[in-house]
DNA sequence: AAATAGCATTCATCAAAGAGGAGTGCTAGA
DNA sequence: TCTAGCACTCCTCTTTGATGAATGCTATTT
């Protein structure tokens, strides 16, 4: 469908496009395939017919169309090996034995975000995801107790408890023991309703204070539930590339990175790098978004990255991949 | 220094600008005041030599300036009754008994932030005003333990601690026991520093494995200080503003809502509703912040509402009075 | 059959020019 | 002290034309 040669200039043209953001011209690549411009623009007339190729008016140069990306990333790109430099300051957070994981990813993903002008996101897994694996209490005041809840994805959260004095510690304890023994295993967000039919009755026998303590407990996990747990890095440096040179485009991105809703559609469940390139992700037709899925110490999330189309593939997939993979081999 | 009538032409001048954002003429004014446009020009030079109005270009309307802005907020205006429906809206959050107090101020800046269409900003306390109250440790299993920070500001913030299994949970015990004993009542940025010259050498004559404990607190404390507690709400809201219908100025404050530095410096010290208008503050010469701290259950911190100079300072003040004493009255 | 040279054509971009209109400042008179 | 009137400024919008970078197409060469 394509010849060697096509796929020769889709390259070209992709890769120049890349760089300059330009509209790419036939008399341009002259040089590089050794002909004149008209063949080029024969072969480049073949290349938009074939659904690869776009012009922004009648008369310009050619851009790569998102089949165009497509293509180039699915056949023709290379992942180009890190440099030193990259490699460098990305070492600098993995050999620092004494971070945590989740330190660790965030500080990486900073970098990345940094390295590239793109923005970043790290995204943990979803509440329908997480399992209730412990509730713990402590308390730090008469009225005020700290609930500790833990998922079985590793995530651990803090929530304010405020209980009047009439309730006693031991009821507290009471219940949390209920709660351990009752719904440990629970999807997060079905913790709440579990809590409404089975524990609610229990321990409206056993323990006097219920109704507060039930309320209590009740919000601690429907917040928990709603917060997803996300991070975002560089969001202004997306606003710098030159597809977004226009206000209004401006303000659509950011108000979609306001939309915790939006952010937390990105989420993603493969495992791989997995790229979309403009209207394949359901975020913002002029971004692409690569994606991969991470796993390690029991802590699951997505990372991903959001830049124009036109992103730089060759670099930020063997970055991703890189980050990747010291985040699940261990510091 | 300035008549009368002026002050009732700079009040019209400033109500409408604010209102509408396009310069305020002669003849505009004329019913209002009932008098010819000549006079309300001759009136308008006055202001403008005493530096209230300010000119787009030479034969443009008049705009309010800073001093002008200055002097209605502290001379002219008055605050007006909140809505019924402002009211309302609010009211839904602290009728609502069960949530805890930092929920309360999210929600209920949230709420503002939508009402107004200026982005709010809640900010913890800094962390040098934020001493060490308390620390707990949870295990979770066998080498992963939860680190409870506590702060006499009310501040809770949970880290993980990774620990090899050599290390016993009686020693992790003791070593908490010690920072407790030794370091509670110091400012949360002086921790690291209190760690290593006077904890250090003292867990290193009792505890086998001091190494890695102090390694691991260490980390602890210094994340806790870096980390500022703060949460933005409708960042893309300012955005909306006529004044914000350029590209290059949109990612320049984008990217001041992006550096956590600059956020950071909105803390306010002062307690009632204080309001900066453009260069008065420093975080942006385009924007007036308005700002008041609060201080509740122990918990303390600042409220802020960043929206164009033109604010609708009559109505942002009463709301923003309106959520700080229910925040202080207590739910 | 493939490659190329040549040419008409399209369109973005920029600068200049002009019309229209919204304002102002100033002056002279009420 | 106020106001009518007028000259003047400058924004905004539209038109125009020049320039130049591309393209597509066709006829010719290889």
């Amino acid at each position: 469908m394509i010849t060697g040669r096509q796929e020769e200039l889709l390259k070209l043209i992709v890769e120049e496009y890349i760089k300059t953001a330009h509209p790419v011209s036939s008399k341009s690549l002259c040089e590089t395939l050794d002909c004149s411009s008209a063949t080029i623009r024969n072969e480049m007339s073949d290349l938009e017919e074939a659904g690869m190729l776009e012009k922004t008016h009648i008369s310009s140069g050619r851009v790569p169309s998102e089949k165009g990306y497509r293509y180039y990333v699915d056949n023709i790109m290379r992942p180009k090996e890190l440099t030193g430099e990259d490699v460098l300051k990305l070492q600098t957070i993995f050999q620092n034995n004494s971070l945590v994981l989740s330190d660790v990813i965030k500080k990486s993903v900073e970098i990345i975000s940094e390295l590239t002008t793109y923005t970043s996101l790290i995204l943990g897994s979803s509440s329908s995801e997480n399992k209730l694996s412990k509730v713990e209490v402590v308390p730090i005041s008469d009225s005020r107790l700290i609930a500790l809840v833990i998922t079985d994805k590793g995530h651990v959260e803090n929530k304010d408890i405020v209980i009047p004095k009439i309730v006693s510690i031991n009821e507290v304890r009471q219940t949390v023991e209920l709660i351990n023994k009752m719904i440990v295993g629970t999807p997060i967000d079905e913790v709440s309703t579990k809590l409404e039919f089975e524990v609610k009755p229990v321990i409206a026998k056993y323990i006097k204070q219920h109704e507060v303590l039930y309320n209590a407990f009740y919000n601690v996990f429907s917040d928990f539930a709603n917060e997803s747990i996300f991070k975002m890095s560089g969001t202004s440096n997306i606003l710098k590339q030159p597809e977004f040179n226009d206000a209004d485009k401006i303000r659509d991105i950011v108000s979609k990175f306001d939309n915790k809703e939006m952010v937390k559609a990105i989420e993603e469940d493969k495992n791989g790098i997995n790229i979309y390139i403009g209207s394949e992700n359901n975020f913002d037709e002029n971004v692409t978004v690569v994606k991969t899925r991470y796993k390690a110490d029991g802590e699951e999330g997505t990372i991903a990255l959001i830049g124009p189309k036109r992103m730089e593939y060759d670099r930020v997939i063997p970055l991703l991949q890189y980050i990747k993979e010291n985040i699940e081999r261990g510091d």
